[in-house]
DNA sequence: GCCAACGTTGGC
DNA sequence: GCCAACGTTGGC
């Protein structure tokens, strides 16, 4: 199976790329959508790349490049009473929630914004330009992945 | 802080 | 199974 490309968002106060970093690999925890755990769960791959994005920033957008370096397993969260992503439901024998370990791969020089992301037309299809589109994991074509990282090396280059 | 969009819950 | 009410996400 070829590698796949996602986008991971993640409030910059809460888990950031400067972050991942310094630790170099960390579980991504906390994610309580069931089609958003579905692609961490079945689809990603060890290997597999993505685009860390920092939503409800200044300005929110693509700040830099993880990888998957660990696959699906329960996500320890959903069983720790008091923690903010318990979930009272979910069951030892049967985890309700997954999550990967993603590794760092590299930070932007600067933010690729939701703004400029929206502004290129060869983007106009990419889920996360998309009106209403609040997935937290979700699909990144191959196309689109590397025009960010494209987008990327383009503002470095021009500073 | 506002609010549109969307997911989940629960009554029926 | 429908759908109103409610909660959350996340841009602005």
């Amino acid at each position: 199976m070829a590698r796949r490309y996602w986008l991971m968002k993640s409030e910059p106060g809460t888990y950031s790329i400067q972050d991942l970093a310094r630790e170099g690999t960390a579980p991504w925890d906390g994610v309580r959508n069931y089609q958003a755990r579905n692609f961490m769960k079945n689809d990603m791959k060890v290997g597999d790349l993505m685009l860390f994005y920092h939503s409800s920033a200044k300005p929110s957008g693509v700040a830099g490049v993880g990888k998957v370096v660990k696959k699906a397993y329960p996500d320890f969260t959903q069983f720790i009473d008091g923690h903010a992503y318990f979930d009272p439901t979910a069951e030892e024998e049967d985890p309700r929630w997954w999550m990967v370990d993603v590794g760092f791969v590299e930070t932007f020089d600067e933010v690729i914004s939701l703004a400029e992301l929206k502004a290129m037309p060869s983007l106009k299809k990419m889920l996360v330009v998309q009106k209403g589109q609040r997935l937290s994991v979700q699909p990144v074509d191959k196309q689109h992945f590397r025009e960010v990282l494209r987008m990327a090396n383009a503002k470095t280059r021009v500073r």
